[in-house]
DNA sequence: CTGTTAGCGCATTCAC
DNA sequence: GTGAATGCGCTAACAG
């Protein structure tokens, strides 16, 4: 009634354990064809499978890896997460998934559970207060901070993968002005991150270069209910933020969102107050989640390439030889409806 | 350079390997509280964390239970895999979440997989053509299918966990007759499952009932290109499916789709046609995902109660004593601001 | 109250 | 080419 072992699938076949185990790890090297035969049939027809904990236990590594996020239920780190299972999957190596619900403890918590777990690596997306335990299990296993950059050079064994923030808000910029914009804001919660940090650098550098007025609208996160689950900070911020735009001192025709849950928020608070998008203000947000497109105006938005991002996240872990340490990936813009030439005085 | 192992703890602890594992598996009846303190210490000092490959490999179970999805990029999946951890937090036990997306050859493998990594049961909300496989299962740990009625009784060792899925059609039938409609359409893909089957049943008895016109407007996926990682077809048919909601014959002053996606679609493709909700029709989703709400006009819906059934599905797995095998969920009706009365001709 | 012992299922030397 | 022996780190009897 319980599971068929190897021992099993061995007496069946008529050969040894080891011959068992050998053939599942594909060493046939000089294994006769027959052999092969013989045992590619009893473990079919036990229905047999490996058992993982004992193979784990062996070789002391699972063919898993990590991945935290702050949530699942936030669509964006549900499509990552969607992103990292194929990208293993390539390895034949599986996802071990934990939602940290922006809880420091549990964060650390679930590290500490992950590498009981005998994970090969891990992937965080959640963002981190503090790198230090972090930093500390690199001695462990390979740690890639996606969509994090370090804040200091303390913590060199840290892979990042990120895009290239700066250049995100920076493009956003181009394409207003080349739409004829002069004054641009970009709403924001404040910049406690690195990667806030880089696309208001960005996007400063941006506006200075064209010569046109940039405004910071930095909206407090205490506006908004705090919701560790959904994740829905950023769109109250963003509904909130609305009437702060358009009182801004430079009277913007445009607004960059700091990402589309931020601006589809922006986008429903324009609404309520009875303004148009693209028509008495241009949207444009960072990321590409589908509601981006889905939304109505559909939102000009800035693409993370999460794939191509996810593959090479798994790469340093799965296959480290073959890539840099860090890498920065170019955000694609993708224009839709939401950005237009501002309205004629 | 190793990790600490329990003989390391039991060593320095100054006691046997055994004691240690009393501890850890809080067997503390008669063990001194001096020995308690000393082992605690060690076991601090050291930093060290049981293996649990090797304890799993003892006692044959790990302390994780495995979630089927279709796509965890799917807003809806996203927020119960989410549902799923942290009910199963509450027992201290893990949660393995795979993307099938929707290939029957990957979901068969993966639930292998699970089955290998000795989990204590199984969710699968991802939908079976074949319920064979996931029948055969049940021989060795819970199954339990979410938001998915089995299709027969032969396999009901299957635990089933779904809302009232006839009651949340009925229920946005009542709620659009109180407004005033009396023609009303049900927008849906093919009923392949039993689910949309239950939510036609819903429909129609329910507009029989109120003695008002109801149609059905079928959608059929193969208008929308197929996205399995996405999952985005509903909300393509929604869009493609606006047409044929006003051409139908009984001229419906109302739609009722079969879930929040669709809804979204229906809502983007009437705005296409330069109609207006709820003026020109009132829309009613069904779920209550995140995007309902940050809709325009915000999608009156009915709620599944995700954390409660995530909660009990859970529970059936890892308390399997406390509760009937299947349950029926209430479905909630979230009013927004996409139902109205219909139109005065 | 604590230590000793014997595997859990598998992968890996080694002999054969 | 293949089989027997050993141990991965831990738990559960049982002995003391």
């Amino acid at each position: 009634m319980s599971e068929p072992k190897i021992k099993d699938v061995a007496r069946l076949a008529g050969v040894s354990p080891s011959s068992v185990s050998n053939f599942l790890n594909s060493r046939f090297q000089q294994m006769r064809p027959e052999t092969q035969r013989n045992i590619q049939e009893a473990i079919k027809q036990l229905g047999y499978r490996p058992n993982n904990a004992a193979r784990q236990l062996k070789t002391g590594v699972a063919s898993m890896v990590g991945l935290l996020v702050p949530s699942l239920a936030n669509q964006f780190f549900g499509a990552l997460a969607c992103a990292v299972e194929a990208a293993a999957a390539k390895y034949h190596c599986h996802v071990m998934t934990f939602s940290t619900f922006r809880n420091p403890a549990r964060e650390r918590a679930v590290m500490a559970d992950l590498m009981a777990h005998g994970v090969k690596g891990i992937i965080t997306g959640s963002a981190l207060n503090d790198t230090e335990h972090l930093a500390a299990m690199t001695s462990r296993c390979p740690v890639v901070a996606f969509d994090i950059r370090r804040s200091d050079e303390s913590h060199e064994r840290i892979i990042t993968i990120s895009v290239d923030n700066a250049a995100a808000t920076a493009m956003a910029v181009d394409h207003l002005a080349s739409l004829g914009h002069r004054s641009i804001a970009l709403v924001t919660p404040p910049p406690q991150t690195l990667n806030r940090q880089d696309r208001i650098r960005g996007f400063e550098q941006a506006v200075a270069r064209a010569g046109i007025a940039g405004e910071l609208v930095i909206v407090d996160s205490t506006d908004a209910p705090a919701d560790p689950h959904g994740d829905t900070q950023l769109f109250e911020m963003g509904c909130s933020a609305a009437e702060r735009i358009l009182a801004a001192p430079s009277r913007p025709t445009a607004a960059i969102a700091i990402n589309d849950m931020m601006a589809i928020g922006i986008g429903i608070g324009l609404k309520k107050l009875g303004l148009k998008i693209p028509e008495d203000l241009s949207l444009i947000g960072i990321d590409d989640i589908f509601f981006a497109g889905a939304h109505d105006p559909p939102l000009t938005t800035l693409r993370q390439p999460i794939q191509a991002m996810a593959d090479a996240a798994v790469q340093r872990i799965l296959a480290p030889a073959s890539a840099p340490a860090d890498e920065l990936f170019a955000p694609e813009l993708i224009v839709r409806s939401s950005t237009a030439a501002p309205p004629k005085q």
